[in-house]
RNA sequence: GCGGGUGUGGCGGAAUUGGCAGACGCACUAGACUUAGGAUCUAGCGGGCGACCGUGGGGGUUCAAGUCCCUCCACCCGCACCA
C-alpha cells in the first residue's frame, strides 16, 4: 500500500493545475463571488501571516467555487516601499531588480501552497503599466480639487536629511539612525479626505458585514465632535479669535484663551513688543520637540501670556490670550477658550498661571457657595455665573447661546473632525512619481493623461543623504512645461505606498486594460468585494483610504457603488510562546520548513484547524503533527477501501450501521457547510470532518457482510469533497485514484439528503431539579405529554422521585424532560 | 483617561437559539502489534473514595445560566491634551 508521498503529489497537481489553467476566472451567467484578500509586500518570503491569511482565502474561493460561483480570486504586490530603498542603499542593488527577485521568490513560496490565484490578472504596484494609473487617479483628484499643496511641518531627520513618515518615528526618534526628529515646514501634497469625513462615518453603517471593532477604530480615528465656534474679538485691533467648543454653555466661564504656538495670529500680536523675543523663543523650542513629546497626556502643560486680550462677546470681560503647548494647530480652528471649571486640562492649566477660575454650571445638589479647585466639573447642571442664562438647565442653555450667538452672527453651531488631510508626498525613490510639473511661467502644472506614466528614472544615487532621491537625476528633473512647453522641473517626490493599495482591488477585474485603470462595466460586475480577508492592522489607514477612494471615484462617475468591501474578515495573529513571530525575538517558525517535512496540506489544515480566524493562532509543532496524522489517517482509510475491493457492494439492506453511518454523512455535510456558510469557522468545520472519519474507520470494521460498499466509497467522496478546499492536494490524488477523470476542484459541494437525516430515535435527558439522572431513546415526533409520561414511566426517574413531592415538569419536545420536585 | 476585546481541563479549542459543559485535536496513562517504536491500533483521560463540585471572583433572574442582568478582578489590543 502506498505512503502518503505529499511531495510527490503536491508538486503533480501544482504542475497539473497550472497546465490546465485550472485556476482562470471563469465568467459565465453563474452568480459572482469575489474574494480577496490583502495583497503582500514582496519582502522576499512569506511569513506564517500570509499562510493564515492566504489559507483561509483559498478555503473561501475554493468553496464558493464548488457552490457554484464565478469567483474572482487574485493576487499581486504591494511592490513600492522603502525596504527596497533600504536594500538599495546598503546593497548598491537599484530597487528594481531587488523587487522583482523578491517577487519571483514570494510567488514560488505562494504556489507551493497550492493557492487558487488566477495569476493572469496578478498586478504588481511597481509596473509602470501600474502606476500609470496611480498617477492618472490622482490626476483627476486634482482636477477635482482633492489633491492639493501645502506647507505643512513634517518630522525630519536631520542625520538621515529626510522626512519620516508618522510611522518612522519611534517615540521621537528615527527609527532607522536614533537620531532626535525634528518638526520643519516643507511643501506637501495632500488629498483632501476631510471632504468626505461625514460620509466616511455615515456609511460605516452599512457595512453590516465588518467587526464592530473596526468601525468603531474607524470612527473614532474620523473622531466628530458637535459644538460650536465662537468669535472672540481681540482687544485693540480688527481680529477676531476663533475657538472652537464643545461646550458653548460654558462660555461665561473662559477666562482666558489659548493658542497653538503655530497659530497665524501669534506673530501679529506679538509684533514690536516686549513680548516678541521671549514668544518667540518658547515657540522654537516647542517646534523642535516631536508631536509626542509635546503633546502626551503625561506631558506637563506649559503656556505663555503674549500680551493681547480678548473680549468675551457675551460679558464683555477682559480675557488674557497664552500660547501652549497642549493646543493643537491643526484642529477645531487652533484655538480654544480656556473654561478650568469645567475642563480638566484647562484647569491644570491655569492652576499654574493664576488665572481665575468661574465655575458657570453647578451640580443641582452642589451647596453654595459653590467653588472649584482641583477638579473640574463637566457633568449636568444648572447654570450660574452667566448672565440671562442663569437658572437653566445646562443644556437647554446650550441651545439658547447657540441660537442667541447665530443670531447675533458672533459664532455658530459647526461640527469638527480628527480625521486631518492625507499627506501622500514622501521624499522617496522607490513609489509612484507625482505627476506634476513647475513651471516658472505656470506655476504648478499637471502632466497631460496621455504623457503617462511618469517613469522613474533610472540615473538615480542612492545615498540616503539628501531629499528626494529623483533630485540626482537631471533627465528626469529636467522637462518641459505641459501648457507653455517653457523650462519646467519635476516634482521630486514620490507617492505613499497606501495610494497604489488604495485602489488595486478594483485594477484586478480589468488588469490589462491599457486605455483606463479598470472598465465601469466590468469593475461593476466584480465589485464590490465579497469577502475581504487580512491583518487587523490594516483596520485603519488601508481600509479608510481604499473607502475614500472609492467614494471619490464614485462621485467621479468612474464606479456606481459606495463601499468597496461588503465583509471584511481580520484574521488574528500567529504567535508563538505567546508572542508575534520575529526575528528579533527568534520565534520564527519558517513556512518553508514546515512545507518542506510536512506539505502544504498540512501547513494550511494546522493554521485553519488550530483557532477560529480572528483570534490569535499558537503556534504548536505538536499540533502540526496532530494534522499531518489525521492526513495520513484519511490517506490509509481511501487506499484500504480502494484495496480491499469491499465485498457487499450490492448489499441492498439497510440494518442499523448503516442508517447510522449514513446519518453521520449527511449530517456532517450540513455541519460543514453552515461553519463555511456563516461562520467562517473552519476549526469546527475541520473537527467535524474528522468525527466522521473517525465513524468510517470503525463501520469499516464492521465483518465484511455487514459492510455496504457503496454506502463507505459515498462517505469517503464524501470526506474528500468537504476537505477539498481545506486540502486541495492529497484530495485531488485521492479523488482520482479513486477512479475520477476531472478535477475535484470542479465538483459541486455535497447537498445532504433529507431522507439520510431523518431518525427514528432521539435521545432525551430527564432532570430532576435541573441535574441531569437519566437519558433515554423515544421515538422521534412525540408529543410533550407523550414524552412526560415516558420519562415519568422510567424506572431510574420512579425511584429517584420516590417520597418527594413533584411540583411542575417542563417538557422539551425531542431534547429534555425536567422534573421539578421536593 | 476613552474605546474595543478576551477569560472554559495539563494545552489549542467546542458548546450556533438559555436546555447533557469539555466535541475535535494535542499531551499524558495503560495495553496490543513489534527486533524496535517517536509508526499504527484499542482503552482511559476536569476534580473528588463518594454524596457531589466545577466555565476569572461575588451576587441575581430562571424549572434550567459558560450563555441573560448587576458588580468586581486580570490580561490583551486600539486611540490618546482633538477643546
Amino acid at each position: 500500500m502506498s505512503t502518503y508521498d505529499f511531495h510527490t503529489i503536491e508538486g503533480k497537481w501544482q504542475n497539473r493545475w497550472d497546465d490546465q489553467n485550472l485556476y482562470a476566472t471563469a465568467e459565465s451567467e453563474r452568480p459572482k463571488y469575489y474574494a480577496l484578500e490583502m495583497f503582500p509586500y514582496p519582502s522576499g518570503k512569506i511569513h506564517m501571516g500570509h499562510v493564515r491569511n492566504y489559507s483561509i482565502g483559498d478555503v473561501v474561493a475554493r468553496y464558493k467555487s464548488m457552490k457554484g460561483y464565478d469567483v474572482l480570486h487574485p493576487m499581486g504586490w504591494d511592490a513600492f516601499g522603502l525596504p527596497a530603498e533600504n536594500a538599495a542603499i546598503q546593497n548598491k542593488i537599484h530597487p528594481n531588480p531587488w523587487t522583482d527577485k523578491n517577487i519571483e521568490e514570494m510567488k514560488n513560496q505562494l504556489s507551493q501552497l497550492g493557492l487558487s490565484y488566477d495569476w493572469d490578472r496578478e498586478v504588481s504596484t511597481c509596473a509602470p503599466d501600474y502606476y500609470r494609473w496611480t498617477q492618472w487617479i490622482f490626476l483627476q483628484f486634482y482636477h477635482h480639487g482633492l489633491a492639493y499643496k501645502k506647507e505643512s511641518r513634517v518630522n525630519w531627520c536631520p542625520s538621515c536629511e529626510t522626512v519620516l513618515a508618522n510611522e518612522q518615528v519611534v517615540s521621537g526618534q528615527c527609527e532607522r539612525c536614533d537620531s532626535h526628529v525634528s518638526k520643519e515646514l516643507l511643501n506637501q501634497w495632500y488629498f483632501k479626505i476631510t471632504d468626505y469625513a461625514e460620509k466616511l462615518l455615515k456609511d460605516l453603517d452599512l457595512l453590516q458585514g465588518w467587526p464592530e471593532k473596526v468601525k468603531t477604530m474607524q470612527e473614532n480615528w474620523i473622531g466628530k465632535s458637535t459644538g460650536a465656534e465662537i468669535e472672540f474679538p481681540v482687544e485693540n485691533t480688527d481680529l477676531r479669535l476663533n475657538v472652537f467648543t464643545t461646550r458653548p454653555d460654558t462660555v461665561f466661564g473662559a477666562t482666558c484663551m489659548v493658542m497653538a504656538p503655530e497659530h497665524p495670529y501669534v506673530s501679529q500680536m506679538i509684533k514690536n513688543t516686549e513680548y516678541e523675543k521671549p514668544v518667540k523663543e518658547f515657540v522654537h523650542k516647542l517646534q523642535h520637540m516631536s508631536d509626542i513629546e509635546r503633546t502626551s497626556t503625561d506631558t506637563e502643560k506649559v503656556g505663555m501670556f503674549i500680551g493681547s486680550y480678548c473680549i468675551n462677546p457675551f460679558n464683555d470681560e477682559r480675557i488674557p490670550i497664552y500660547i501652549a503647548n497642549y493646543v493643537l494647530a491643526d484642529y477645531g480652528s487652533g484655538a480654544i477658550m480656556v473654561v478650568p471649571a469645567h475642563d480638566q486640562r484647562d484647569l491644570d492649566f491655569v492652576n499654574k498661571y493664576s488665572v481665575k477660575v468661574v465655575p458657570v454650571i453647578k451640580p443641582a445638589d452642589a451647596e453654595d457657595p459653590y467653588v472649584i479647585e482641583t477638579e473640574a466639573f463637566d457633568g449636568k447642571g444648572i447654570m450660574i455665573n452667566s448672565g440671562k442664562y442663569n437658572g437653566m438647565d445646562n443644556e437647554k442653555a446650550f441651545e439658547a447661546i447657540c441660537d442667541d450667538m447665530e443670531s447675533e452672527g458672533i459664532g455658530r453651531r459647526t461640527v469638527s473632525y480628527r480625521l486631518r488631510d492625507w499627506l501622500l508626498s514622501r521624499q522617496r525613490y522607490w513609489g509612484a512619481p507625482i505627476p506634476i510639473v513647475y513651471c516658472d511661467d505656470c506655476g504648478i502644472v499637471p502632466i497631460k493623461e496621455d504623457a503617462l506614466p511618469v517613469e522613474l528614472p533610472l540615473d538615480i544615487e542612492f545615498s540616503g543623504k539628501g531629499k528626494s532621491p529623483l533630485t540626482t537625476s537631471p533627465t528626469f528633473l529636467y522637462t518641459e512645461c505641459p501648457e507653455c512647453g517653457g523650462k519646467a522641473t519635476r516634482e521630486t517626490d514620490t507617492m505613499d505606498t497606501f495610494v497604489d493599495s488604495s485602489w488595486y482591488f478594483l485594477r484586478y477585474t480589468d488588469p490589462h486594460n491599457d486605455q483606463l485603470p479598470f472598465d465601469r462595466e466590468k469593475v461593476s460586475e466584480w465589485m464590490p468585494v465579497n469577502q475581504y480577508i487580512g491583518g487587523v492592522e490594516h483596520a485603519i489607514l488601508h481600509l479608510l483610504y481604499s473607502r475614500f477612494f472609492v467614494k471619490v471615484l464614485k462621485d467621479l462617475k468612474l464606479l456606481d457603488f459606495d463601499e468597496p468591501f461588503l465583509n471584511l474578515l481580520t484574521q488574528g495573529m500567529v504567535l508563538k510562546d505567546g508572542a508575534k513571530m520575529s526575528k528579533s525575538k527568534g520565534n520564527v517558525v519558517s513556512p518553508e520548513e514546515i512545507i518542506q517535512q510536512y506539505g502544504a496540506d498540512t501547513a494550511r489544515l494546522f493554521v485553519l484547524f488550530a483557532a477560529p480566524p480572528e483570534r490569535d493562532l499558537e503556534w504548536s509543532d505538536q499540533g502540526v503533527e496532530g494534522c499531518f496524522r489525521f492526513l495520513n489517517r484519511v490517506w490509509r482509510l481511501v487506499q484500504e477501501v480502494i484495496q480491499e475491493k469491499h465485498a457487499d457492494l450490492n448489499k441492498e439492506t439497510q440494518d442499523e450501521h448503516d442508517k447510522t453511518i449514513n446519518h453521520k454523512i449527511h449530517s456532517t455535510i450540513n455541519k460543514v457547510t453552515n461553519d463555511l456558510d456563516t461562520r467562517f469557522n473552519f476549526n469546527t468545520a475541520i473537527s467535524a470532518v474528522m468525527e466522521l472519519v473517525n465513524e468510517l474507520y470503525k463501520y469499516k470494521a464492521l465483518e465484511k457482510t455487514k459492510i455496504n460498499g457503496k454506502l463507505l466509497q459515498e462517505g469517503i467522496e464524501t470526506v474528500l469533497l468537504l476537505m477539498a478546499p481545506f486540502a486541495p492536494h492529497m484530495t485531488e490524488e485521492l479523488w482520482s485514484q479513486m477512479g475520477h477523470q476531472e478535477s475535484i476542484h470542479r465538483k459541486s459541494w455535497p447537498v445532504a439528503d433529507p431522507k439520510a437525516l431523518v431518525v427514528e430515535e432521539v435521545e432525551i435527558v430527564i432532570q430532576i431539579n435541573g441535574k441531569v439522572k437519566e437519558k433515554m431513546l423515544i421515538p422521534t415526533g412525540l408529543s410533550k405529554d407523550e414524552t412526560q409520561d415516558k420519562a415519568m414511566d422510567n424506572a431510574k426517574v420512579k425511584e429517584s422521585l420516590e417520597g418527594k413531592e413533584v411540583k411542575k415538569i417542563i417538557v422539551v419536545p425531542g431534547k429534555l424532560v425536567n422534573i421539578v420536585a421536593k
